[in-house]
DNA sequence: ATTTTGCCTATTGATTCGATAGGATAAATT
DNA sequence: AATTTATCCTATCGAATCAATAGGCAAAAT
């Protein structure tokens, strides 16, 4: 399971994305909006301004907003910014690689194979969750939905 | 990550479905080859047992095997055991199913058809991986190594 | 000047994780 | 029968992580 931390993150950019046009928002509209507990959702934005995700207005009629490329925001790299590797042994991540202990040869590791498999089928799947993809996934189950 | 606990769990059934036909087998054993510290190993294996996923015998010469068919023993079902859900998200397991708090509908949100998508894949390749599937590999790979 | 909003630090309680200690019980060997 | 070799069981440990909140400072608009 991903932390509620991610998931929160997660619901934030989308509903940041979603009105990516209407100028800044505040904190307190998503968490009422999104169900998010304000303080812990205050912090996660902080973080994200911090990391170069989104930006900030201070002051009255103040609030966040992206200001990148949302194709350039995808779901792998936001897991990965809170919750780390995405791979479920350290034999199989990139960024957080570390051998197994105890395995003798990686190469020949059919329990590694297997991790490795689910690694990057569940990556594949990740990197293109794009919140510009996103968004577009939402309008058409909409759309299906009412037909 | 999966945990510590699971990963060793995992090495432990391969480990003695590997030696399946040799008898009982040491948990000592199992933890020096393997390289588990043996008294978290023991636990696990005690577990093991009152689960039914293995049969042991006591006393001098003892030691647990399986008596299962090695094909019912599946990656998804051991995962389960320990560290719960394989989905990422409470509203994409079957088993722990919660709906989201952050979410107005189910049907039309774009998250939880990302991660629906990422654990359906996951669920399918670590469903195939039956220990007499996962012995089967080790041995195909260590044969195109020695090529 | 006042209000509104983000920014920052610090702390908290609960839970989980990984690992170990110490002894009871059972079976085979001597 | 005594001894050795295993599993079995209970209990406990420190460390780390998770989720959430408190309280005040800083900036910008009215
Ligand atoms: S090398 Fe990581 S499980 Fe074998
Ligand atoms: S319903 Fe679970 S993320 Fe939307």
């Amino acid at each position: 399971m991903i932390s509620k931390k991610t998931k929160y993150t997660i619901h934030a950019l989308v509903h940041l994305a979603k009105h990516k046009d209407s100028g800044p928002i505040q904190i307190k509209t998503i968490a009422e909006t999104e169900n998010i507990p304000k303080k812990f959702l205050e912090a996660i934005l902080i973080d994200l301004r911090n990391k170069g995700y989104v930006a900030s207005q201070k002051g009255r009629n103040g609030g966040y907003y992206i200001n990148r490329d949302l194709k350039e925001m995808n779901f792998a790299d936001i897991i990965r910014m809170f919750d780390g590797p995405i791979g479920m042994l350290p034999c199989v991540t990139y960024l957080y690689y570390e051998p197994c202990e105890e395995c003798e040869d990686e190469e020949t590791c059919a329990v590694r194979k297997i991790f490795k498999d689910v690694r990057d089928e569940s990556v594949k799947i990740l990197k293109a969750a794009n919140l510009a993809e996103v968004i577009k996934t939402e309008k058409s189950l909409s759309r299906k939905k009412k037909k």
